[in-house]
DNA sequence: CCTATGGACTTACACTGTATGCTTATGGTG
DNA sequence: CACCATAAGCATACAGTGTAAGTCCATAGG
């Protein structure tokens, strides 16, 4: 068959269309608007105008991306400020991690289910670190309390987001039916949970409030000594 | 083409050879071995020594079936004794629910990740709040003992175990590397680091009296007024 | 101007959950 | 006892996943 010369396709491929951060950004959209499931390598090609594989050029593969998803918002959280007593720094910036992190639903559970020694959560760290490392903090309490307040800001927070979650895709008719059941099965529940308020931001700083009370008394204490 | 009366193959299916259960165990097996990620219903088809279809005569889809799993374990936690101050029978319990967890290691991950509202983690709540109850907790702070606690027993184990597939994971010789540049670009957390010690058991219950203490302080307050 | 290469595309593969339909052993009934 | 409905197995098929491998061409550097 003999090409035809003028009449050709010309596919006119663009060239230097991506670049990494496009690639990072339209990843974060995707999964804040249809949740990390909704995130797949063919849907995030479509939203970027490209083919799915064409992404690989910039990433190794999914699990980097979801990385360097985390890394990303990670580095946006607000440090502790270095002009407050070390509980006003470390409860202010805490609140601050707790809202970006409802921002962005996806980023609990990838943060929580993959080993995070990335630098990112490592700047961060370093940055509490040296908040307690000047309140005099002794290292091995260092250690405890910078567990005790991440772990609650990753697992309270993933837990009121999968209960959120799960009271949206609730049907609100089966609900009250397991509402009836509950008030025969579980009577204890039932009896703490009408007067209880409900408020999970209430929820989270009053468990903060413990953890950082606990903990300067526990630095108090060692000082006497 | 003439059917062969005598020399048909005669497959011989045996019927009942399944129940809820056996999907269950194996399901449980499969998971506590390969990891959840390891979990295929092909994979499970092959362990009950049947076809994949076949398994969806017990269950109704995947999701279903991972919660099961889950409801499965939860209901062989510890439940707190009744002879016990609620400070040590709360404690007793959760360290079992503790080790209870880690010898499941995807079930951090798989109840945290979806709103669980299971009968089982009802019933494991229901009892927790009898104790609470029993000790005079105000209803607000049952919720709130509840949540913290829960939290706790969740979310750190889940860290801790994230933590142990990583160090399992990463290659010793680049370990070395990355301890060289973090003395270098993270001061404060090489210098905690060394003479921190780290055992998840120790944290873990470190933690916890932080909570409980705090708890039993807030109580005490409430009491007098 | 020519060529090497980076960055796009295309195809293909193994794997996932599961919808649908076929087949047959078994339990209940006339 | 004969029969039939049903339960519980199997086989096939499909859409969707991540990604390996290969093709093609616009552009940058010599």
């Amino acid at each position: 068959m003999p090409k035809q010369l003028s009449s050709k396709p010309k596919p006119q491929i663009p060239r230097r269309v991506l670049n990494r951060e496009r690639v990072l950004l339209a990843a974060i959209a995707i999964a804040d608007r249809d949740g990390i499931d909704g995130l797949s390598m063919r849907k995030l090609g479509e939203e970027l105008k490209v083919e799915a594989m064409s992404i690989y050029n910039y990433i190794a593969n999914k699990d980097e991306l979801l990385d360097a998803m985390s890394d990303f918002i990670v580095n946006t959280f607000e440090r502790p400020a270095s002009n407050l007593d070390w509980k006003s720094a470390m409860r202010q910036c805490t609140l601050s991690a707790h809202v970006t992190l409802w921002a962005h639903p996806w980023l609990c559970a990838l943060s929580m289910s993959r080993p995070k020694i990335s630098s990112a959560s490592l700047a961060y760290a370093e940055s509490i670190t040296g908040v307690l490392r000047s309140a005099k903090f002794s290292n091995q309490l260092i250690h405890h309390a910078h567990h005790a307040i991440d772990n609650h800001l990753y697992g309270s927070t993933l837990q009121e987001l999968s209960l959120k979650t799960g009271m949206q895709t609730a049907n609100p008719e089966i609900n009250a039916i397991i509402l009836q059941q509950m008030v025969e099965k579980y009577p204890n529940i039932s009896h703490v949970i009408v007067d209880a308020v409900h408020d999970h931001e209430v929820e989270f700083e009053f468990v903060l409030d413990l953890i950082l009370n606990g903990l300067e008394r526990v630095r108090r204490k060692q000082k006497m000594q």
